[in-house]
DNA sequence: TTGACGTGATACCTTTTGGTATCTTATATG
DNA sequence: CATATAAGATACCAAAAGGTATCACGTCAA
């Protein structure tokens, strides 16, 4: 059951990336402006980029010699789409959760 | 700033871990029910569900030598709250969604 | 009570993960 | 061109994750 979410729930299991992730809701940014925010090294904020990018959470754009990395709203509704399975079964109150995150039906 | 799915994102990373939560809810299984599922051994189960259950995922209730497993709804909502931040950048119209939803039961 | 059965706990192993340090490549800019 | 700068690549390390094997504990039934 090899399935697209995969690798966006590994993505997601970090709090760092998932941080990353908040920072990149409000404006798109370069590695070096992510690596502003955190204390570690700027080759480990690249490496959770990769697996944000990997994830598919995350879109990356070649700008010159920069890299700007923004949100993949997609990705994240793949994610989301895996708790659709539980939607038969819950209440109405998590649809309604649910449909509230994701900003249009799929 | 809230960790509280801290944890449950851990939990959700193993894709052995998230097919037990589907087995789960559809019905409440012990240890053994699940263990019936895969090939790993009872051991490595019971350290999925400890995992799940330190997430906040599942809810295990004692009877008798047997302890019953099953999907914690609350837990998993606190998951999907996470993508609630996401919700102010992603769609400027969600407010008004929003209203819908809470008013008319969309 | 005696034993079987469901589960818990621990030790141990291998692979993955998250991090640093370092070097290389590519692109602006003087 | 020369050089500073943004990013990629690789080697390496410690810790965590995922698994097995094994033994101990509690509960049910004969």
């Amino acid at each position: 059951m090899s399935t697209s979410e995969q690798l966006g729930f590994r993505a997601l299991a970090d709090p760092t990336r998932r941080d990353i992730l908040h920072m990149l809701a409000t404006r798109e940014m370069t590695i070096a402006q992510v690596s502003e925010n955190f204390q570690m090294t700027r080759a480990a904020v690249k490496k959770h980029l990769t697996i944000l990018n990997d994830g598919g959470l995350i879109h990356v754009r070649i700008d010159g010699r920069t890299k700007v990395n923004s949100l993949n709203t997609d990705g994240m509704k793949q994610v989301l789409g895996w708790f659709d399975y539980f939607n038969t079964f819950w209440d109405d109150n998590l649809a309604a959760l649910k449909a509230d995150i994701e900003k249009d039906r799929v």
